[in-house]
DNA sequence: TATTGTTATACTCTATAACTATA
DNA sequence: TATAGTTATAGAGTATAACAATA
């Protein structure tokens, strides 16, 4: 049987949603920051993009994209270059700095996370590997 | 078998749980803020509640809880009174405007995410059904 | 003219530090 | 002294508006 009536469901995952996103962001302990790490994963998964690509795909508008793209080719992790076929474009590429750095991150900033997940049952961290897309579903639906 | 291979896991959760809450951010269209939402929902389940115990439910310092209860308060949706036992402490009640904005509002924020909550499969609902008390016990945990 | 990206500016939510008042 | 809450201040991440360069 459901957990909640259809109309709670909506409610109480936003709440969660929110709780968990606020508990990530304490729990983590990283040098670089949530949007910076999320680019440099979008890089890394999908190769080289132009920053309205990256600003699409993390639902942001471009000046808060261009913001954390400035930030990483300040640090050396990504490059900039024109765009060859439209000038006006921003092509913006990972470096190996960005590729060690983030596989480096990465652990640090899932490490909170990865062992709550361990404390859970192997039924409950089923749900979850089940839910995980779903959810990833939805914010890009 | 398993969606994501252990270690991934908690990566492709915690970028799930980012974009949705920002995807929950945008498409909310309210004239309460989350946190101010959350409050007046923290007030109705549970009770009045001291400052200190929102700030604890909500994991915030106590001046980011003071600052929403005052927006809430000036807004005529909480009380505040001087604790009777110990007059350090301040307790927050929700008052009527507020449970009639709460209960508004409540349709309002969460109309998006139910929308795409219906578009999903049975299963699909099914599983996030059973998710968020699991995604809850995590931020609380 | 329309589009891509940037700069300038402001807002929201959060935090830490210092303070007030009670205990 | 220690604790509950507030005030003052700062920082991170986002947005909108105005502008530059290119199509």
């Amino acid at each position: 049987m459901p957990e909640y009536a259809d109309d709670e469901l909506a409610a109480h995952l936003r709440a969660a949603i929110m709780r968990l996103r606020r508990r990530l962001v304490q729990e983590t302990d990283s040098e670089l920051s949530i949007p910076a790490m999320t680019v440099l994963g979008l890089l890394h998964r999908r190769g080289e993009q132009t920053v309205g690509q990256l600003a699409a795909a993390e639902r942001v508008q471009p000046p808060s994209m261009t913001r954390t793209v400035t930030c990483l080719e300040r640090d050396g992790l990504v490059a900039r270059r024109q765009g060859e076929s439209d000038r006006r474009q921003v092509v913006v590429s990972i470096t190996e700095d960005g590729r060690t750095r983030l596989a480096a991150d990465r652990d640090r900033r899932t490490e909170w996370l990865a062992r709550r997940l361990a404390d859970l049952t192997p039924d409950e961290r089923a749900v979850l590997d089940e839910a995980a897309p779903i959810l990833e579903g939805l914010a890009t639906a």
